[in-house]
This record gives structure tokens, sequence and C-alpha cells, in this order.
DNA sequence: CCTCCCTATTTAACGTTGTTAAGCTGACTT
DNA sequence: AAGTCAGCTTAACAACGTTAAATAGGGAGG
């Protein structure tokens, strides 16, 4: 079906490609030259081979941004302690988060947290499994996780933009917030402020909202 | 400075554009062809005018989709009750919600939650307003808000997605998980996944959600 | 009234993108 | 030896955001 060519073993003179040669084509360029920098005729390139190629082993760039999703999620080991569920999710999910940040732009591959390919769905096993066995129900339980792995995925798009953007200078959006707020219109907004830009702390601005989702979680999920 | 053309209020006989006619423009195209269907080409044509006119009165097209987000959020009037905030954020995040699903794609206009823009400011300052007078540091209001915009308008993108797909029919992506699940390798997994595709209740999901993120605004924040 | 200027638009075009169609090549089968 | 067909190359298309140059046309100055 699927697996074409069932070729004896021997020798596969033809050095051709295939699907995970294309992933790790695409690991790499994704790497080097961020996700706007992710073409096709950019992996095919690194491939040494002309852009169409990529079309005999995906359909489009978006089968092969899962794949390569998927992929950069394979060496990803949450490390489990297995005593309190709370410290387990806090812990896994900070460990996802880095490991996203670590991987340039492998937040922006995913538009939201949907979980095709082997690698994320054993990682959601992983992660259902201690919500079930915490007392969730499956239906709670993958309502959570769905619920976290979007706010973790969204949470470092921004975060990655925002240093992308103190690296290259403000583009604009600043200048004019804050002539905005220099209005005086919006003194909420200017007390506020001051939390964005001096920007101390992104981890514990992550860390703010991961407890609110956590406590949620415990609030409301386990029978008590 | 920035109205040029100080022009004496008795006639302008040019019917010339404006940054507010093409951000209505763009806001008919948006409602008419969604986001993929926002092009510069097609405001312009909304216009009858050709596309690099827009370049005049925007910089570029990001511009245009803030100014038009912006937009969006004009005619958004909060029902503030004012006796209990969490009722009211609750109350506020579900008509966030709504707003956005009646503006077709007006949720991916913007990649993440960021405000600029006088409308977008004034309903943050109402939102801080609420937090801050609630007992939070102007801080934690700003984290939270920041949160929780981020999560409505994720979540927003996605349920549109969803909604989109279903109507087109499966894109593939169900497939390969379905047969993914298939192989049975996946126990919890397959447990929760008929919560997903069942797909009732999508805003008992949303409320999920956001009741988790206002429950931990409450166990953190308010001094206690 | 003519002329200049300046603003706002049109026309033309560039470089890139994802993607498709058609041609070629070489290993495997018969 | 001939033929098949997977797997790649070449060529090309349509669409995108954006820029540069040409152009219309009203207001001000002489």
């Amino acid at each position: 079906m699927t697996d074409q060519q069932a070729m004896p073993p021997s020798a596969k003179l033809r050095p051709q490609l295939s699907p995970d040669l294309v992933v790790e084509a695409a690991a790499k360029v994704l790497e080097r030259d961020g996700f706007d920098g992710l073409t096709m005729r950019a992996v095919a390139a690194q491939l040494k081979v002309q852009a169409p190629a990529l079309y005999w082993h995906f359909p489009n760039k978006d089968a092969l941004q899962v794949a390569l999703f998927d992929h950069l999620m394979a060496d990803l080991v949450f490390a489990i302690d297995g005593r309190d569920w709370r410290e387990d999710i806090h812990r896994m999910c900070h460990q996802l988060r880095r490991h996203l940040l670590a991987r340039r732009d492998s937040a922006q591959l995913l538009p939201h947290g949907f979980f095709v390919g082997p690698n994320m769905m054993e990682q959601a096993e992983t992660i259902l499994g201690i919500l079930i066995r915490s007392g969730m129900t499956p239906k709670d339980a993958a309502y959570a996780m769905s619920t976290g792995v979007t706010y973790i995925i969204t949470w470092v798009v921004g975060e990655a933009d925002l240093l992308q953007r103190r690296l290259t200078g403000h583009d604009g959006n600043d200048e004019l917030a804050h002539s905005l707020v220099a209005t005086g219109r919006y003194p909420y907004f200017a007390q506020a402020i001051s939390a964005f830009e001096l920007g101390g702390d992104i981890e514990g601005q992550f860390d703010f909202g991961l407890n609110c989702l956590i406590a949620g979680f415990e609030q409301l999920i386990p029978r008590r």
C-alpha cells in the first residue's frame, strides 16, 4: 500500500530520497533559516534536488510541516516524578516550552495543537496517562491537555517573536502603542504596560499563566 | 503632521481614498472571502482602485491588518455587571469569543494578542480596570489579560478552523490520526479522542479552559 | 491664464512562493 | 532485448507582496 517498492534488503542501488530524509533536511533548513526560510525550494536545495521532487513524498507543504513537527517531538523525554501530578504536569509544561524554544520557530509549524504523527501521539499518551490516572475522566483529560498544549505553543510563538523583535529593533507597533498611551486616555494601560516592556521575567509570565491553568485543572477536575 | 491637506471644509472635490475607507473595504473583503482572500489586490478591487494605491495609506499589509482588527473591535460593547469580577470577566470572555466568531476569520488577523490601536486599547482599559479594581496589581492584571486574550484568540482560530474543516470534509489529518489510533498503541488517546471528534459542546470545551484560567486568577492574584 | 508643484493614483514590473504538467532516466520485470 | 514505471528534472503557471516609474489633476504663484 503505502510502502511501494519491496526492494530486497541487499542493496538500494539508487540513493533515493525518502520522507525521512526530506524531514531531516527540512529540520536543518528550519534551524538555519527559520520559519520564513522554510520553503520547498530551500528544503530541496538542502537535498541537492529540485523542488518538485518533494511532491513525490509529500502531498503538499502542510503535510511536510506536520511531519517535521512530529519529528522534532521525537527527542523530547519528559521527566516524570510520579508523586504529584501537579508537579509533573508543571515540569512537563516547562520542558515542552524549553524544547520548543530550543528548536528554532518550531512552534510556528502547527497552527494549533492537533496531535497527528506517532511522536506527538506518544507524548500525548504520556500526558493523558498522568491526568487520567490522577482521577480525571478521559474527556476532561483531553480538554485539559488540549488547553495546556495550545497555551504553550501559542506562548512560545509569542515569546520567540518578542525576542526576535528585540534583536531587530522595534517594528512600529511599539511606537504606535506608546503614542496612544501618551495621550493619557488609558491610565490603567499606562500602569500595566511597564509589565510588558521592561519585559523582565518572561519565564515568570509564562509560569503565571501556567499556574493559573493548573490551578484550574486542580479545582475543577479531581472529584472532591 | 498626520493629516495632510488642510482642505477647506467646503468641498472635497476629489473623492479620494483614506485609511478609514481602505479599512472598511478590507472588512468587506474579509467578510466575503475570508482570511485567505484578504489580499491587497482584493481590497483595492473593492475600492475600484489598483493595488499599489493602498501603499499610499498603509506602509504594508501587516499595518492594514492591525488597523482592520482594531476596526473590528470598535463595536464590541462589554456587558459589565460590576458585582463579581469573576462573573464579569467570564461574561466578557464569552462575549469576545462570539464577537470574533461572528466576524469571519477576524481572529487570524493578529498573530497574537498585542494591543495596538485605539479601540483595542479602549477595550483593554476596561478589562484592566476591572482586574485592578478587584485587587490585582497592575502587573498581575496585565499578565492575566494577556493570558486570557491570547487564550481566546487562539481558541477562536482553532474553532473556526475546525468548523471550516467539517464543512469541507476531512483534510487528511483526521485520517492519519485515526489510522494511528487503530494500531492500538495509544489506549489513553483512544479513550480521549471521542471527546474531540464527537465534537459535542465546543462551547463547553471553551468554557472549560476559561474556567480554569479564571480559577487560576482567583486563586493566585487576590491577596488573601 | 500659464506654469509649477505636489499629492494621489495608475501602469509596469520584480522576485518569491506553492504547485502542476510534461519530459527524461535508469533500474527492474518479462 | 523490450517495456514498465518509480523518481527525478525541466518548464511553467498563477498568485502574492511590494517597488519604481510614469501620469493625472487640482491649488498656489506669477
